[in-house]
DNA sequence: TCAAAACAAACAAACGTTTGTGTAAATATT
DNA sequence: AATATTTACACAAACGTTTGTTTGTTTTGA
């Protein structure tokens, strides 16, 4: 038998006080009396009351809670930024409900919707690889609910972004090849559409330049998502190119082992014969042997960072909200990839 | 300048119906004449109209929300249940809160009354790693709020459950490893007070019985939270023995990886001298070079079986719930790591 | 001692839905 | 043609809060 829940009104009638005086004591309000408001929450705590946030919700238009839309996210990066998203909301008091676009841009406007009617008081981004085109979010803009954008943002379209710099990054990491002597340097590269991907080979580039080293198309691979059998496909195709390189960075990890592995296969010692630079950091960077350098991408960071951005810009909405871009440091993370031995 | 959000009084005035004539046209009542319900999904299109889903839940003392309470999500098993809870949840309309306890039994508690207050209609849990007692969910039995825990679940506690056959699946494991000819076979162990390391290493024993193996207790390392590290510290005690093991079975990846490259490093050649059974089947298993033989979790399904198992609990919520427990098939991933080359 | 101020609580409306009931008009039944 | 039935809609209450306003009582100040 379910005991139905206990509200105010419950306790209102039980010490024969107003619903309002009930629901102002346990607010702490200081119109109600010391005494009052001592006897209230020491009813309501042996009732177990507690209270109802819908209802609540419905009453002050705010429901304290925030929508994050990830691709997937049983990516670590993902789920690392909405650890750190959640972090920082279970401290503010908000609450977390997350939507997986499944980078299909169908999805991704059918959450927008559900989020339109939940109520979410903001929302997290990261697009999904479909999204070329944001104007599903700008209703939001118009309802006034904030949006934060992390990692893949859209250029074309002003709102709150984290980011890290690509391309700096890629230029540090390419640079650290560069400095241990490596010359020829090839570049395993993400989706060129995505904007991140396109930076860190702008960066890799840059690097290449400022060095006087020959930027060479033929030491450029392309994949479309980064995964451990493209980056097999492409560290054979570099194996057997015309020009052996002697360093790789590689868009992600992921085709950083990958390369790894097919050249130790093939016989070259690494670092010594070809010095690997991956990017994330992911876990298996640090497990794989050799351990792997790798930029550390800040995940946890970012998602803390826009999750705090977020909420600020909730609770001062009153005021104007200056859409604001904070790029979040990243870190060279130093292996025995690149480590001579 | 936020254009405030339509309702359905809006729509009312300007049809000139009453509010309950737009509520049930939009819902396609059967008392509502054809041309005015088409009437009006017209003109609540044309308008942007959204229902707000916190009146509705408010009325309808539903709110078609699923609370999931997690470790940590940024944990590989973790964020793929999560995946496959989502997955089926947005397929029926339910939206998921995520929590992440951090397995501190304090905020697990904490995590309890939010998700009171915040009126789920069900909630999936992984217990904490200090939740030696469930008593903070026993409420939400009295709330008829449905409740499903999944891998690490309470004997003690009645409630639906899904989890894997751990004992199974670790005899499957060991069995694997007898029968390919090892016959020193070592067991790093996760944990002893959660009740799946337990069951893992008791399959392990009940599988050295079966083909009349010793079971030696110093062939056995405990691990307190089966890290990466830890498996370093236990491969290297087991490499260092008295009896030299032919083959382990690791209660998870991380330490049959540690376990792989201290061996490897030695001298041992994997898995010629000696064969290595992970658990968990994570991403790194098929990537790291040999490739780990694994147990297969399904922490994808796991997450979808959960969530078909509490949805259908809070749907039929009229009929009296009998708690279940499905035990979700794992599988033996056979890969270098047990293979003879 | 009396008005003014401060205190403590009640009243009532509102948030946007959903839904049981009531009621005219239109249609069907005889 | 009178009654019964159906159709199509309106009315109003309710969900559990929050909050502006009002009211009655006590305390303060001169």
């Amino acid at each position: 038998m379910a005991t139905s829940r206990i509200t105010i009104k419950d306790l209102a009638k039980r010490m024969n006080f107003s619903v309002s005086t009930i629901s102002r004591a346990l607010h702490d309000h200081p119109s109600i009396g010391k005494k009052t408001t001592r006897e209230v929450k020491k009813l309501a705590k042996e009732l177990g009351y507690f209270p109802n946030s819908v209802a609540s919700n419905l009453r002050r238009n705010k429901t304290t809670s925030i929508g994050v839309i990830v691709p997937r996210i049983d990516i670590h990066f993902h789920s690392l930024a909405i650890s750190g998203i959640e972090e920082v909301a279970y401290k503010s008091g908000y609450t977390v409900t997350i939507y997986q676009s499944r980078d299909s841009l169908e999805r991704e406007v059918s959450i927008t919707n559900i989020l339109q009617t939940n109520m979410v008081d903001g929302i997290i981004i990261c697009l999904g690889l479909e999204t070329k085109d944001c104007k599903h979010f700008t209703r939001f803009r118009e309802l006034s609910v904030p949006l934060v954008f992390y990692d893949r943002v859209s250029d074309d379209f002003e709102a709150s972004k984290v980011i890290i710099d690509d391309f700096e990054a890629a230029f540090k990491a390419t640079e650290h090849l560069i400095l241990r002597g490596c010359t020829k340097i090839a570049h395993i590269a993400g989706c060129q559409s995505m904007n991140i991907f396109k930076a860190r080979k702008e960066g890799y580039k840059a690097a290449l330049a400022k060095y006087n080293l020959e930027i060479n198309d033929s030491l450029i691979e392309y994949t479309t998502e980064l995964s451990y059998d493209e980056g097999v496909e492409c560290a054979k195709k570099l194996l057997s190119g015309k020009i052996r390189p002697d360093g790789i960075f590689c868009a992600n990890d992921y085709t950083a082992i990958s390369s790894i592995q097919v050249f130790a296969k093939a016989g070259f010692h690494v670092p010594n014969d070809i010095a690997v630079v991956g990017f994330s950091n992911y876990p298996i960077s640090k497990i794989i042997e050799p351990t792997l350098t790798t930029i550390d991408d800040q995940a946890f960071e970012m998602g803390q960072t826009a999750a705090k951005l977020l909420i600020r810009q909730i609770e001062e909405k009153d005021h104007v909200i200056a859409s604001e871009t904070i790029v979040i440091k990243t870190e060279l993370v130093i292996r025995d990839s690149t480590r001579t031995s």
